[in-house]
DNA sequence: AGAAACTCTTGACGATCGTCAAGGCTTCGT
DNA sequence: ACGAAGCCTTGACGATCGTCAAGAGTTTCT
């Protein structure tokens, strides 16, 4: 075989590996769908397969097992959640507008992303159970971290101000906050959101001196 | 049949009754039990029957359903949780010493107890899918927070300081680093419960002003 | 003591779960 | 065009789930 034919072959084997690592996203994001819906305890692959167009036999042909595509799910979700805010921190041009976007996209997530947040916090409470996502959720916990920290950072340097509280103080204050308001929202408490979006601002005060 | 033949019969009845509500509660603490130890998706009636000195066939004796057993497992959580730093406030003396009891009694249940805790928030969160639980859910998170707040009130008030924070974001907050530090906990980190104690010592300063 | 009520065990049921093998169907390389 | 490889469906398997009925064992009342 020629380098001519065996680069033509790998071409070739990267594009079916691409096209392999599509249809696991695709599937993955299914998944995320119907957990979000039904929650851990409740999502069966045959109804993550419902959600798809596919039949319930495919996912063992992408996945192993259960566990691997719920890895996967996990490891799909970490990317669309960690820079959330990243834009507004950009953007901002001083810490009363800072604090005023943030805390209101906080509470428009709250609105709009409840779903797929119960799912985050459900993964992460199955990671005390089992061993399986650890490594992953706390991964990700640590960029959600890292995320919060900047804002929390952007905003002490605008309002020429130093910081009082830790990166992980920061971060499990906030997530706190938000957790409360999500189990209000989803109560059917109508002011959970602008509840929320009143207590960050108040509580992004007093992370600064 | 005379009124003395009903009272006894009433007697009788209340016995039996009392009876009943006994063994309900020593099914529910088995079941307790077992939740802690798998989560409630990997918890099967079985197994919780397994965990107890009696057969499978006996929890549909006391309960109707699966889910009457998990509702009257939450209430007797409730029962054991809400009271626990009751004992610090009516002690303290001061507001230094609060604090430090405060913090580092929290550290201690974060040592002790995490397994329940794990369970609470785990069953917290099914409350996010599924309505069964959630009206005891948020009576316990109202409770929780009443608790919390007497800690903070008799704070400020020892120090002759101001409260900057309502009673929610002040149950938020802590709980918050509290579920922070289980996670870290469980997964090994051996100074998550110091780091608990000094960041709510921390943060119990930010709330008075 | 005998009847009645209460308590618990046993074993089975239908449903649903994760998993996998067999086999069409499609796509691709030669 | 034809064989090969990849892709997906179908249907079944053993296991386990919640639930319940039948009945044995125990306690209680008259």
């Amino acid at each position: 075989m020629t380098e001519v034919a065996e680069s033509r072959r790998e071409r070739i084997s990267r594009r079916q590996v691409d096209k392999f690592a599509e249809r696991r996203a695709q599937l993955a994001t299914a998944a995320l769908q119907t957990l979000a819906q039904l929650g851990y305890a409740r999502t069966s692959l045959r109804e993550i397969a419902q959600n798809s167009e596919f039949s319930h036999g495919v996912l063992h042909y992408y996945f192993s097992d259960k566990e691997e595509l719920l890895t996967e799910c996990v490891r799909q979700y970490e990317a669309a959640c960690v820079t959330r805010y990243d834009e507004i921190v950009a953007a901002a041009e001083s810490a009363t507008e800072l604090r005023r976007q943030f805390s209101t996209a906080m509470a428009d997530t709250l609105r709009a992303d409840a779903p797929m947040h119960r799912l985050w916090y459900d993964l992460r409470n199955q990671s005390l159970f089992s061993e399986s996502f650890r490594a992953d959720v706390l991964e990700i916990d640590q960029r959600r971290q890292e995320m919060i920290w900047r804002v929390v950072n952007r905003y002490a340097e605008l309002g020429g101000m130093t910081l009082t509280a830790s990166a992980g103080v920061a971060y499990a204050v906030f997530d706190g906050l938000f957790q409360r308001a999500l189990l209000h929202q989803l109560a059917g408490r109508e002011n959970a959101g602008s509840e929320l979006a009143a207590n960050v601002a108040s509580v992004l005060g007093t992370l600064v001196a």
